[in-house]
DNA sequence: TTGTATTTTTTTGTATACAATCATTTTGGC
DNA sequence: GCCAAAATGATTGTATACAAAAAAATACAA
């Protein structure tokens, strides 16, 4: 019974001044998740055109929360949106996928850094959690694919700053709208489980500089492969 | 019925058509363009309630596009929402601006880099007749920061990478949610205009390293200015 | 007076009908 | 046969009615 709003003009004074920044899920919006997750297996492919009706038939729902989704999508660029004629998946050009790396990079770099100062214990046990699960995949690069993006949310989240884990989450999962991954490259997998290894190294020894150095290494080495592999378009 | 009059109803009543949002305003959206000014001028203060059928009869449409801003809203982190309470006016806590400035730092000074390397002459040109305007409203508090806010608009387009220019546009809208600017603070317009003069001297010689040094020294100037003015929440 | 249960009110979430707009096609004329 | 213009169809944008859920108010009993 706590009548939060109907308090005056004061700020409102609920003790809890981090407010749960996870809660977006909390309004189950299961045609969101269903679309992210068409797109990123490749079942939508790049290009294809997203009609609501269609979709709304698809999920049996009406227009509305189908509407509301893509707008979603948009917002995180994995749709474009052209005034009355509809949305359609992302097709990423060679320069977004340059200007993408290029962020990458930079933020990547930014959040080895910040774990390396901020990570609990329990942070840094599961990243290297995370690197021995991904000795025992090698071999296989979609579960390669799965466990590197994992490893990465969980440096986001080490380095404790909500906006740098909410832009290089919209970052990654833009990037994967490309239909293959650098693990689909021979000896990828290996080369950066070793750049992983020398991450957290790192970020376990608390060294900001090296940490950082390490992870933009780390992703220069996979826009290189990602630049070996060609695009949908140029 | 006193419930109703203990919230904070007073909506802005005059309709200022400014609606230049720059990009993704291709569909019309004046919704969100007045909610954002709103929220920027200070007329929806932080913590407000909004509602979506006083928007709605405020502005003379049916709930469905306000619910379509409000979203919009909700994804810029202007607004947060409660799964069947409503949304607010998102106010900042201490930790919020801490991250916002650490983000800023990093990517202010990515910018800057890019620009340097990238910027044609007339983005160049452009910036620095941003630095004579703001020569003449040294006293202007509220021109100043305007001002300010264009400035650094000019140096994120002239990086020429669509998703930091978006990602800071994104940062930048977030930290205008607090009730004022550094530029209330004497003698920061000046500062602010030093610091500003050695970022367009950097880039304009084309000297990568010395743009972002100066670009993080502003933004590190920036937040201690801010950091001295205290906040609506601790 | 206070605590609890019930009802009322408020507000969001969803579905659907209608309007507007753009693309395509068809039809008429040359 | 070809081009232009109008009609038709498809699809999004908007409005509104209804359902659901939560908070607030009220009634009632201890």
């Amino acid at each position: 019974m706590n009548k939060l709003e109907a308090l005056p003009k004061a700020w409102p004074t609920d003790i809890t001044t981090d407010p749960p920044r996870s809660a977006e899920t909390s309004r189950g919006q299961p045609v969101y998740a269903q679309l992210t997750a068409a797109i990123q297996t490749g079942r939508l492919q790049p290009g294809t055109r997203l009609r609501e009706v269609e979709i709304a038939a698809w999920l049996g729902v009406s227009r509305t929360p189908v509407r509301e989704a893509l707008k979603r999508l948009e917002a995180d660029g994995l749709a474009q949106a052209t005034p009355h004629a509809g949305m359609t998946v992302t097709t990423l050009s060679r320069q977004q996928i340059i200007e993408l790396y290029a962020m990458r990079i930079e933020l990547e770099g930014m959040a080895a850094r910040l774990a390396a100062q901020f990570a609990t214990d329990d942070e840094i046990a599961t990243l290297q959690a995370h690197l021995r699960a991904a000795e025992a995949t090698l071999d296989d690069a979609a579960a390669s694919a799965d466990g590197n993006r994992a490893f990465h949310a969980c440096i986001y989240r080490a380095s404790h700053n909500r906006y740098l884990l909410q832009t290089l989450d919209s970052l990654s999962t833009a990037l994967a709208l490309l239909p293959t991954t650098t693990y689909d490259i021979a000896g990828r997998p290996a080369a950066a489980l070793a750049e992983h290894r020398a991450i957290v190294e790192a970020i376990w020894a608390n060294a900001a500089d090296e940490a950082e150095a390490a992870a933009r290494a780390h992703m220069q080495g996979a826009q290189r492969a990602r630049l070996k592999l060609g695009f949908n378009s140029p």
